[in-house]
DNA sequence: TACCTGACGGGCC
DNA sequence: GGGCCCGCCAGGT
């Protein structure tokens, strides 16, 4: 595997398009799944040039470790986000999500 | 061209 | 129990 870090982005975006509708994962999960153990911030950065990726990744899938829209501010607008959940069935309040540990979904568990 | 900051998390003091 | 520090990559200024 010569291109390692291309295929760590890769890995982290199918990661995050393998994440069941109504469902949400965490950067640490994400990171933990692909063996980043390094960096969950790795797996940040990847979200960070998901713009204009193909097959579009469902970033507003991918919270931190409390269950909070971290990232939303990176969406235009910044409360496409937490519409995207809701229009998922996910319930969000003050920027977290309702039943976070519930409707938590751990590629290392479930895949 | 170089420095700095930014979607996190876990370990250590 | 709480707070601080470190590790990682890439793009913008």
């Amino acid at each position: 595997m010569p291109d390692k870090k291309d295929n760590l982005y890769n890995a982290i975006y199918d990661v995050v398009r393998s994440v069941p509708e109504g469902r949400v994962t965490t950067y640490g999960a994400v990171a933990a799944a692909i063996g980043a153990k390094s960096g969950a911030r790795v797996v940040g950065y990847a979200m960070n040039l998901c713009h204009g990726i193909v097959p579009a990744v469902p970033a507003h899938r991918v919270v931190n470790r409390n269950g909070m829209l971290t990232g939303k501010h990176h969406f235009s607008p910044p409360e496409l986000m937490q519409q995207l959940l809701e229009r998922e069935g996910v319930v969000v309040h003050d920027d977290k999500i309702v039943g976070f540990e519930q409707l938590l979904w751990e590629p290392l568990k479930e895949l």
